[in-house]
DNA sequence: CAAATTAACGCAAACGATTGTTTAAATACA
DNA sequence: TGTATTTAAACAATCGTTTGCGTTAATTTG
């Protein structure tokens, strides 16, 4: 097993300087184009390639990437991940790729990671126990680019990619109210998760702009599985006032909704409708088939990777931080279609 | 913005030699005790950390795991992705991960970052249109290990994570035998797929050993989506001998089956049984619910990363190759069980 | 008590590239 | 022809660690 060729090598091979070399593979003015094709030939003969990490460290400018996602075993958070991957490949940079498994230890470890590895700048969806945002504020003082998609720790000032939950799941509650139904229940995520939060609002902005009652007892917070949302469903239908739709804010939680109903033999949409969130691929496949909302999750990756890339381009222009928001879109099937179309 | 503290600073802090502190991080037998507790504490005071670019280049040893993978976006291949970040994580090593989305140039081009970036060892997943070999040759010529999972390049002599695929689509065919169907149809993959070869000699074999005819006709190769199983099922049932059952290389495909059932009204599993591969999270939505084949992938992403880390471990040890099979298993629904349970 | 060990640390050379500064050769200009 | 300028490449410092080896002082040994 021979060593791999090294720029010395290279250097040695032709009789001109290492600089020479290092100059001639970055195509610097101040080397003929002999030279050049001279390099180039030697690096193939020999079978050189640079090591990066020699580069790196001389050069101060790293060559990857970091990403801390909760779970990447998601449909949305894999599909955001897709979409990082093909706006970052190209520009050459590596992706590193952390998981917090929702856990605010491992945040910080995989931060602090991050750091040590010398990533040219970190994009992260935070964990769900992250309250404080010291590690975040760690990245930001050690001069590296901080980027935040769709679980976003608002208290801090960085560029942030995300839905507008707020007035996705407003389209979802209207839409309910037209399709006449007027008592409508919310199964909701974590309050403090900010897009829990924001859903929870746009649920109650829904309801205020249609003059229609918001019952307390109708909302039901922090609902985490599938399990769960099926056991806040029976309670809302044994309720002496039970709704008479209910929006999910995870099509997950929808599955447990449409679970409760299938046992009481209640019958979607007809008599309860039922929104989920996040177009998860078996929403076209449940009886009945579940409305949804598309998240767009492979633009949310690609936009806050472009960001990134725009940030390391021109390292030194300071600009404010500034949030972008995709817009989610809402997608009607048969759990909420009361009304017949003509 | 201040600079980050380096060694240095931390050695001139202390008043003593660069090589001091470094033996102190690293618990060196050497380093007293009192000296250790005090570089801790200036480490603290001045907020170090090891800059591990530099580390990487002096020591020769790298810091990642590079991973290359078809595509993240699908379930089998983020729950493998999640096996792996689960199992190399506690070893303090980092993930890099690429896609070559299928396609055998940018999968070379990932090679060669991952080999340039001086990562310790590489997992792969190769891409369906991976015919060559030289590529991950160069890896081994490298000195670097190489596991390959899943989808295996079999002309290369490497360790392999895979599930036995012939077996359990034996399995598969034997339970729809049982269940008193004769006329089975196989909807597969690109047969040179490994996986996929191995699914259809699966089948074979089942047929074969139950003495049961294995029609032409039956057997439909090189399906890739919902669309082409639809198609190709409705083929088959227009054929002049249909027919009675249809085995489906991957739960996609089985969605198309279905899909093309209900257009006709044909009842499964009465008069059509279906079997599907993967056991994607909407098998137990389908009307019929779809019996499929769990493959254990989170399994599969921890056994190929335990054997990198111990191969890393000792790394001059030199074993021969070897094949870890994770067993599949048959999960039973609605759309095979045409016989009651006793 | 002199000699030999041992413990604890400092010195300085790597690792493999990049890059500011010089130098040498070639060209331009008057 | 002699000087100024441009061009092309060499020289050498540097990035922040790790690590082989040498050194000193303290301890043990016969």
């Amino acid at each position: 097993m021979e060593k791999k060729a090294n720029i010395i090598d290279v250097a040695k091979y032709l009789g001109v300087a290492t600089s020479t070399v290092s100059r001639a593979l970055q195509n610097h003015p101040t080397i003929s184009a002999k030279t050049k094709k001279l390099v180039l030939n030697a690096v193939r003969e020999l079978n050189y390639s640079p090591n990066k990490i020699a580069a790196n460290l001389r050069s101060g400018t790293g060559n990857s990437i970091g990403v801390i996602i909760p779970k990447i075993n998601s449909n949305f958070m894999s599909n955001c991940i897709f979409g990082i991957e093909n706006v970052i490949y190209p520009s050459g940079y590596n992706l590193i790729i952390c998981q917090s498994t929702e856990n605010y230890e491992k945040e910080v470890s995989n931060i602090r990671t991050l750091i040590d590895s010398q990533v040219s700048g970190i994009l992260i969806s935070v964990s769900n126990e992250t309250a404080s945002a010291d590690h975040l504020a760690m990245v930001k003082s050690n001069n590296i680019p901080l980027i935040m998609f769709d679980r976003i720790e608002e208290s801090l000032e960085v560029d942030c990619i995300v839905n507008d939950d707020v007035k996705a799941t407003g389209d979802g509650v209207e839409h309910l109210i037209d399709q006449g139904y007027t008592k409508i229940a919310l199964l909701n995520g974590p309050e403090h998760i900010y897009v829990y939060k924001n859903r929870y609002n746009g649920y109650r902005q829904a309801l205020a702009l249609n003059a229609m009652e918001l019952k307390p007892d109708w909302v039901i917070q922090n609902i985490n599985s599938q399990q769960d949302a099926y056991k806040a469903t029976c309670l809302l239908l044994d309720s002496p006032h039970p709704p008479d739709a209910i929006f999910c804010a995870g099509d997950i939680l929808a599955l447990g909704v449409l679970e409760a109903l299938k046992e009481r033999n209640i019958k979607s949409p007809e008599e309860i409708g039922v929104v989920g969130y996040g177009n998860d691929i078996f929403g076209g496949l449940t009886t009945p088939t579940l409305t949804s909302i598309e998240q767009y999750p492979q633009e949310i990756g690609a936009s806050a990777a472009q960001i990134m890339l725009q940030i390391l381009e021109d390292k030194n222009v300071k600009t404010i931080p500034k949030t972008i928001s995709i817009k989610p879109r809402l997608i009607i099937r048969e759990s909420s279609s009361r009304k017949t179309r003509e």
